[in-house]
This record gives structure tokens, C-alpha cells and sequence, in this order.
DNA sequence: AACGCGGGGAG
DNA sequence: CTCCCAGCGTT
């Protein structure tokens, strides 16, 4: 029987995704080399977000800076209102820091090594090992939520996760290859997002169903097994859109850190723990006819937030808080997050329809 | 080790 | 609805 290692790259070779950031194995054995700025960005913006989100956003980074100089070159503005939308903006502001470092203390080349890509910020065990394997043939084990996933189900490794880790990470080590231990990686991931899946995963057409203890002993989708998690409590707020009457709406930059940090938003209160019968009007940012329009829920990772929503209209822009104007047709182009472009659509319904996505 | 940190797609 | 996605940084 074929060991594990070489079932997955014979099957990889057929089976691969075929993705923007990819150099296929036929590409690579045609002697393309993966260049490692598109490795970098793609394995950013692939955190904790999946392959169909990331295209667009992947395709328009791209065509706008095409190398990490250009990026470099760019503000953290533009780099955040290109990011809008995607999530996690810290990997925004870390991406165009991490850029800064490359560009002008690696002579815009990135580390081949794992110890120094690590040491660049937004990278971590996960994305130095996926850079230094995919980008420069490191055989170092990669180890994302795919590959966590395959591996527990091939050994029925039955301590939960996060304790399983160092675990997962050796027996992946003495799965990888030293030859193209990037197609490796990718074949693993692959592997994961396309048949060994977290639910109903297709075993019947798995490589290596013959080597899979969970198959055998025991049931897949029992694995990982991870550790509960706890509830989402829910806040509460009230957002304020202003529109003048050259049909502006007021915005305001949120502070550099934590939640949102960097993006644009409209004024709102606090969002605070729920309490009962408090319209919260009275916080305002301006003196002005002040209209409910409704209300929206959004889910952040770690809370739910209602924000009911009001407006007024003919506001002056010579009102004193401290912010900017936009017209209506412009917000677009703004770094909006998702939960104030839901805020301002309450109150401006056709704020965001005719804007086509990216693609 | 636990927590803060977005948004969207699949089932 | 729930789960989870090519995780990282801070505490």
C-alpha cells in the first residue's frame, strides 16, 4: 500500500482547486514559481475566512498593488477601505505594517526562513509555515483547521482541541515531504475543504479512506473534538445618521484599536449590556429633528449587537463634532464596516443597492 | 490557556 | 438556528 504522503499529491494532481494565488502542479513542474507576495497576501486574508469570500477581495488587492512595494506605498486608508467588508481588520493594519518591514528592511523580498516570517506582524505558526512550504519548498508542517481535521480523523486522535495541537503538528511533520512540500500542504487542505468535511464528509471517494482510523474504528465527524463554547451575550446601542442637505452623511473614524479599529462609522452610543425602556436619544451628536428609522441586529464574534437607528435630515456640516461628510453616492468607497452599512441602509435604504460587488 | 477579533456560507 | 472557515495578538 502507498504510504499516505504519496496518495495525496497523485490525488492533488487531479483534483486540486484551481485558485488565483495558485501555481497548479503542472504550472510548477513547467518551472512557474509561486511569487511570495501573492502567497502572503492570500494566506492573510484566508484566515478564519473562507476561499469564496477571499477571491474578490484577493483579485482587487492585486490589480491595485501588484507588488508588496506598491502596497507599501499605499496609506493605511486605502488599505483599510479596500479591506472593508472582509473582517478581522487588525489583519489590515498588520498587513500594511508588515508590508513597511518588507519593503524597506528585506529590499521588498520576503524571509524564506520560519523563525523570521514569524517575526512580521500578522504572521503566525499557521501562515509562516504555509509562506515558507507553499512560497520557498520548506518541508515544515502547516497546520490549519483543514489539515487539524484530516489528521485527528486519520489517527482518531481523541483529546479535544486545543490540547491536540502539538499532536496534529508532529504527525503532519512526518507526513510532509521534503520534495513539494507546498503541493503537500495544499493537498491536505484541499483534501479538507472538498471531501473530508466537517459534516457529511465523502469518505467513499476519500484517497485515503484505507488509512483512516475514524473511518475504521469509529465515526468521522466525531473528529475533532473540541472544547464547548460559551454563549454570546447581547448589547445594545442606537447609531445616529445624519444627512445634510446636499445629501452628506456624517462619519467619524474609530479609534486605531480593538474592535473595528481604524474603520469608519457613524456616531453611536455605547453599546452597552441590555437594559430596559432607554431610547437613548438624548445622545445625539447633534441638536436636529431626530427620527426613529428602525432597527438592525449584527453578530460579532464574541457578541450580538442591536442598534436601533435615527436620522435626520438638513443637518448644517458646520456642526462642530469631529469627522467628515460624505455624499450619499460615495459611502462605497468609504471603510465601512459591515454593521454601519447595515445602520446607514436603515436609514437611507438605497444607500448601497445600485453598487455592483467586487469581483 | 483564554479571550478579543468579522463576516458569510453551508447544512 | 449552529457551525466554522488556509488564525493572530494579547493577557
Amino acid at each position: 500500500m502507498q504510504p499516505i504522503t504519496t496518495k495525496l499529491v497523485k490525488w492533488y494532481d487531479s483534483h486540486h482547486r484551481i485558485l488565483p494565488w495558485r501555481i497548479s502542479p503542472s504550472d510548477r513542474f513547467h518551472g512557474q514559481i509561486p511569487d511570495p507576495y501573492r502567497i502572503w497576501l492570500s494566506e492573510i486574508m484566508l484566515q478564519q475566512t473562507t476561499v469564496e469570500a477571499v477571491k474578490p477581495y484577493f483579485n482587487n488587492f492585486t490589480r491595485k498593488w501588484p507588488t508588496v512595494a506598491s502596497l507599501a506605498a499605499a496609506s493605511q486608508d486605502d488599505v483599510l477601505r479596500a479591506w472593508a467588508g472582509l473582517g478581522y481588520y487588525s489583519r489590515a493594519r498588520n498587513l500594511k505594517k508588515c508590508a513597511d518591514i518588507v519593503s524597506n528592511d528585506y529590499d521588498g523580498r520576503f524571509p524564506s526562513d520560519v523563525t523570521a516570517l514569524k517575526a512580521l506582524p500578522g504572521i503566525g505558526d499557521y501562515t509562516a509555515a504555509a509562506i515558507a512550504s507553499i512560497a520557498f519548498d520548506i518541508p515544515v508542517a502547516v497546520v490549519d483547521g483543514n489539515v487539524e481535521r484530516v489528521i485527528t480523523r486519520l489517527y482518531a486522535i481523541t483529546p479535544a482541541l486545543p490540547l491536540a495541537k502539538p499532536v496534529i503538528r508532529t504527525a503532519m511533520q512526518e507526513l510532509t515531504p521534503s520534495k513539494h512540500p507546498g503541493d503537500f500542504a495544499q493537498a491536505m487542505m484541499d483534501l479538507g475543504a472538498t471531501i473530508c468535511t466537517p459534516k457529511r464528509p465523502a469518505c467513499v471517494i476519500c484517497p485515503v479512506n484505507d488509512n483512516c482510523q475514524a473511518l475504521k474504528t469509529s465515526d468521522p465527524e466525531l473528529f475533532p473534538v473540541k472544547s464547548p463554547k460559551k454563549e454570546k451575550p447581547i448589547r445594545i446601542g442606537a447609531a445616529f445618521v445624519a444627512v445634510s442637505p446636499g445629501n452628506e452623511v456624517f462619519l467619524q473614524s474609530r479609534v486605531e484599536t480593538g474592535l473595528l479599529g481604524g474603520m469608519a462609522q457613524v456616531p453611536t452610543t455605547a453599546w452597552t449590556a441590555r437594559t430596559d425602556g432607554d431610547t437613548q436619544i438624548e445622545a445625539a451628536p447633534f441638536a436636529g429633528q431626530w427620527a426613529a428609522v428602525g432597527s438592525i441586529t449584527h453578530v460579532f464574534t464574541h457578541f450580538e449587537l442591536r442598534l436601533s437607528v435615527y436620522k435626520a435630515n438638513s443637518v448644517s456640516t458646520s456642526s462642530g463634532a469631529d469627522g467628515w461628510w460624505v455624499k450619499v453616492e460615495n459611502l462605497h468607497g468609504e471603510a465601512l464596516p459591515t454593521v454601519m452599512k447595515k445602520a446607514i441602509a436603515a436609514a437611507i435604504p438605497d444607500a448601497f443597492a445600485k453598487r455592483r460587488k467586487l469581483e
